[in-house]
DNA sequence: TTGCTCCTCACGTCACGTGAGGTGGC
DNA sequence: TTGCTCCTCACGTCACGTGAGGTGGC
């Protein structure tokens, strides 16, 4: 019979730790002094705490432990909990590989530039959204090229709205579609969310801007006309951190007061491990 | 100006998460109603959430994250937190790299054997022992060749340490050295820890039981007679989860009543990474 | 009036670590 | 008597999720 310290200390595990194996029903200790309370564990239980032992650094929580110890648990049953295990671990060496991969781009970026980047990029979800807009072509993705086709586009496009009655649902979204043809020129989108229900009217077309499991996001403050630095910071970050663009370029436009210094936008990017 | 429902969905966060950010005065909202406690935010406030968020995706908790945004914090702090951030990655890569091994050998053992192992292997870090002991040899490493060596080895230290009324501070430790000779001849070690003071006495050898990082332990139940089975196991576990022996074997007497079927002993044999 | 959004507590999570305050045998 | 080991609460951890219970404007 060995006291509880006793024990602890063939186990090399913590005195508290045996209290609270003895709490949640995990390992009894054999006897319990009826009057001191005093727990007293038997040198075969070693083999049980053992077991407990290996298993939890398999990384199962307690209560899964608990299971696995059950008599009654098949070895089919093991195995799933096993298989499942994996797959999580598995999941997780890849998440914490992409977060090192971000630390470590972060240090470059910190030893290169001699501080913090002050954009910052987000990876988010995009849903789908049920939109009607209007097209028109610009002659590259230049602000030069883009601002003067699509500045005149959302005008026309507010106008046609209110003049079909039409309640957006959201805010104004552009996106910017490669044309097919070898040159720069591109197709931009000036749309705005709808109800799912809405119908084409008043020359405005509907559409599906498609949903993208990851994309890039990153917060552009100021004039469009400004916009370069930021889309040139969002593209490094994508290349540095081992991603690819696979959709549309979007932009969300998220406050648009008078002065277009205020400007607040968003540039999404889909994206996919490179 | 947003209610803290567009800007969490802005964001791509739950309401919660702001609420708490607020709570902890990560951000602040712009502006809180006085008499309904509503809270407002500025689309501005979106590059703000956008860096808390892209911080905490680097595993920093939201403390650190806090100091890293405060403007007195150097870029010399901020490379040293990257650089601690990117060692812990790393570190904890190594360790769930090693569980996802453990969990795929007990996956392959459980296929190869239809159930769970029933001699379960853990890991431990052995401290230095000061013994005293007696040494012989032994023509093999089997219980043959061991068992009529060790026994009488083990009455006749019992024997000195009542002669010389040592005191040990803890129980009966072999330990197995390889002779340097080609054959199979091991010295064969029985000791017993002592306090750090001891001297030699009575025709004993003070000995220091070298400490181990690592071991592979796994307890044994029954007479030594039976061990090999147990030996076996340890020997293909540190095989097959990719470490390598790398100390001499040892035994903790555990628990050794008049029956030796109802011995307890502790193999231990220290490891590295193979 | 019903829904919707917002609010403030406050508990639960997971496996213990860490006191606080007290007891019993050498 | 002092140290040592043991005991039982009970709080703290970390970043929220999840009700409970209630309010205010369309």
């Amino acid at each position: 019979m060995f006291s509880i310290g006793e024990f602890a200390n063939h186990g090399r595990v913590s005195v508290r730790m045996l209290r609270h194996y003895d709490a949640i029903g995990l390992l009894r200790p054999a006897r319990v002094d009826a009057s001191s309370g005093y727990r007293y564990y038997e040198a075969s239980q070693l083999s049980a705490l053992n077991r407990i032992i290996a298993l939890r650094d398999l990384g199962f929580g307690l209560e899964q432990v608990q299971s696995m110890l059950d008599e009654n648990v098949s070895v089919a049953q093991l195995q799933g909990m096993l298989r499942l295990r994996r797959a999580d671990l598995e999941a997780s060496l890849v998440a914490e590989a992409a977060q090192l991969t971000r630390v470590e781009a972060r240090l470059r970026i910190i030893e290169s530039e001699g501080r913090m980047p002050t954009h910052e990029v987000v990876i988010k979800r995009l849903d789908l959204i049920r939109v009607v807009e209007l097209t028109d072509v610009a002659a590259s993705f230049t602000p030069e090229d883009i601002g003067p086709v699509i500045k005149p586009l959302c005008a026309e496009l507010g106008q046609r709205l209110a003049a079909a009655a039409i309640e957006p649902t959201g805010r104004l979204i552009a996106y910017y579609e490669q044309s097919p043809r070898e040159d720069d020129e591109v197709v931009i989108h000036a749309a705005v969310p709808v109800a799912d229900g809405s119908h084409a009217a008043g020359g405005l077309a509907i559409a599906d801007v498609p949903a993208a499991e990851q994309a890039a996001t990153i917060v552009h403050r100021g004039s469009m006309d400004q916009v370069l630095p930021t889309v040139d910071a969002l593209a490094r970050w994508i290349d540095v951190n081992g991603y690819r663009a696979v959709g549309f370029p979007r932009e969300l436009y998220i406050e648009c007061p008078e002065d277009e210094a205020h400007w607040v936008t968003e540039l999404q990017q889909p994206i996919a491990p490179a």
